[in-house]
RNA sequence: GGCCCCGUCGUCUAGCCAGGUCUAGGACAUCAGGUUUUCAUCCUGGUAACACGGGUUCGAAUCCCGUCGGGGUCACCA
């Protein structure tokens, strides 16, 4: 019988949720639903000089706007609460005394000036930067004399002879020759666990399974593992992910180079959601030679860990502008409305909340405009035209005014045909078909200078839903000052 | 620099573990054509890759070695 699945995602509260932890938290949650295990959230907030409230609050809902809450987690609690590392602090007194009862660690007296000396010896030398182990072989005599004298020694780990082999889920067998791994410090002067401490305590006492996560974990992995045996504990499974790289090949995707590096910027951007995780999935980790599209419940069940690649993946915002855009297709023009109203309001199109005329107006906007979108936030740029008062138009827009001698005139009479209320859409290019037919023009003729002067722009939704969004009163307006550009000498 | 990971179209990838069916498949991007009142959508087609060098083998993208290239990591940070 095997363990229940247990995952963690255990993020640290800088300030923003990467995409990269987005990521490590996804693929988490779906190798725990498709197990029937549990999703852990760990908050990594030890480093209490940089953490703060809204950090916190940023992963939260962050996490929550992805679908991916947690199952246990500092907001949501269970049995292994509590779940930020900052409260744990008791546990990981008591770890510590029976890591130093078992022989697993040994306090190093070496002040910090010893330690930047030997690093600076090393660097001449140009040997690798190692502890050289200088407090190992001190006597029990001799660290009992100096704590009672005062000094507050570091603990630092006591690596075995030997090798650490880890077959890694993602990556497969790798060995690491212990002369290769530090005695690095684990508990502080101030008797505080180091990370690497604190992350073995955690995983065992909340009882993980299966650690998934980045790569740039790799090495402090073999130190874990060693801590784990030192400890006589059960190690868990390890996978590590391929990391994610900048769009442009520089490394990892960092929060000050790169701005795709916080969630928050998806979005703000506006992508959809259920693309935003169809694409997360796809980096790093493939179904087959075809598939790409999959809902959330397809990915559960199809995710495995033997699929996830090992090369780093560098960013495709393309790809994902494109997702976004064949999802939200898919979505329901209400939702539409309800994600994108609020930027209009923002852009300050409309008031807050919309009054009915104008909740008419976005509606018909953004109706026509659906098949358009890409990600939400692009209603924004177009619905320019729609809500300018004084309606810039683009220079391709001008020369389709002017292209037929005849125009100026057409665009007045046509707008004289305008009745108030307009009537349907299809009504409305029955009637415009028939004014081109009956002034002997072609529609295309018809239908380029009016599209110029009702929207200034040479590309957009379908020529009558435009009047409509407009009304009539609005387009007979724009209609009539179009008719006066068109007859101007041109500048 | 030490250690570790990785290397298929511009990008993400399938194929590699169990060599032949790979004149290397898909997606995004790009180019050309079609549909359409514009744009978008949609449809059709095109350009484009096994990093390099050895070896093993009848046969290598697939196995082995080396080179080169990219990345990660080396704090009383996480």
């Amino acid at each position: 019988m095997t363990k229940k699945v247990r995952v963690r995602f255990a993020p640290s509260p800088t300030g923003y949720l990467h995409v990269g932890g987005a990521r490590t938290a996804l693929f988490n949650w779906l190798f725990a639903r498709q197990q029937g295990g549990t999703y852990i959230l760990r908050m990594e907030d030890t480093d209490e000089a940089r953490n703060t409230d809204e950090a916190r609050r940023t992963i939260f809902q962050g996490l929550h706007w992805l679908g991916l809450d947690p199952d246990e987690g500092p907001e949501q609690g269970g049995p292994c609460a509590p779940y930020s590392q900052s409260e744990r602090q008791a546990i990981y007194a008591r770890c510590i005394e029976e890591l130093k009862a078992k022989g697993g660690v040994y306090p190093c007296f070496c002040t910090k000036e010893r330690l930047s000396q030997l690093r600076a010896e090393q660097e001449r030398t140009r040997q690798t930067f190692r502890y050289d182990r200088h407090c190992r072989s001190l006597t029990a005599a001799e660290i009992e004399r100096r704590i009672a004298g005062g000094e507050a020694p570091t603990w630092r780990l006591k690596v075995p002879p030997g090798e650490t082999v880890l077959v890694d889920l993602v990556r497969g067998r790798i060995v690491v020759g212990h002369d290769d791994v530090e005695d690095i410090i684990l508990v502080r002067a101030d008797g505080t666990p180091i990370y690497n401490l604190a992350v073995v305590i955690d995983d065992h006492t909340m009882g993980v399974t299966h650690v998934l996560r980045g790569e740039d974990h790799l090495t402090n992995c073999f130190k874990q593992i060693i801590l784990f045996k030192a400890f006589g504990w059960d190690v868990p499974e390890y996978g590590h992910l391929p990391l994610i790289l900048a769009p442009a090949g520089e490394g990892k995707l960092s929060k000050r180079k790169h701005k795709e590096a916080a969630l928050d910027h998806y979005i703000d951007i506006g992508y959809h959601v259920e693309a935003l995780i169809n694409w997360l999935a796809l980096i790093g980790w493939s179904y087959d030679d075809k598939t790409e599209i999959m809902t959330r419940a397809e990915l559960t069940e199809r995710f495995t860990i033997a699929r996830v690649g090992s090369g780093g993946a560098r960013l495709n915002l393309d790809k994902l502008l494109h997702m976004s855009g064949e999802y939200i297709r898919k979505t329901p023009l209400e939702t539409v409305l309800a994600e994108t109203t609020p930027r209009l309001v923002k852009a300050g199109y409309v008031s807050n909340p919309p009054t009915a005329e104008e909740a008419v107006k976005i509606r018909a906007l953004v109706r026509a405009e659906h098949e358009r979108l890409k990600a939400y936030g692009e209603i924004v740029g177009m619905a320019k035209w729609a809500f300018e008062r004084d309606l810039v138009i683009e220079p391709e827009a001008q020369k389709n005014l002017r292209k037929h001698p005849g125009s100026s005139d057409m665009l007045r009479a046509y707008a004289d045909t305008l009745t108030d209320p307009l009537p349907s859409i299809s009504e409305l290019e029955a009637q415009g078909r028939a004014f081109a037919a009956a002034r002997g023009i072609g529609f295309g003729q018809f239908v380029h200078p009016v599209r110029a002067a009702l929207t200034g722009r040479t590309q957009g939704p379908p020529l009558f839903d435009c009047l409509t969004i407009l009304g009539p009163a609005e387009a007979t307006r724009r209609l009539r000052h179009g008719a006066t550009l068109a007859s101007a000498p041109s500048a």
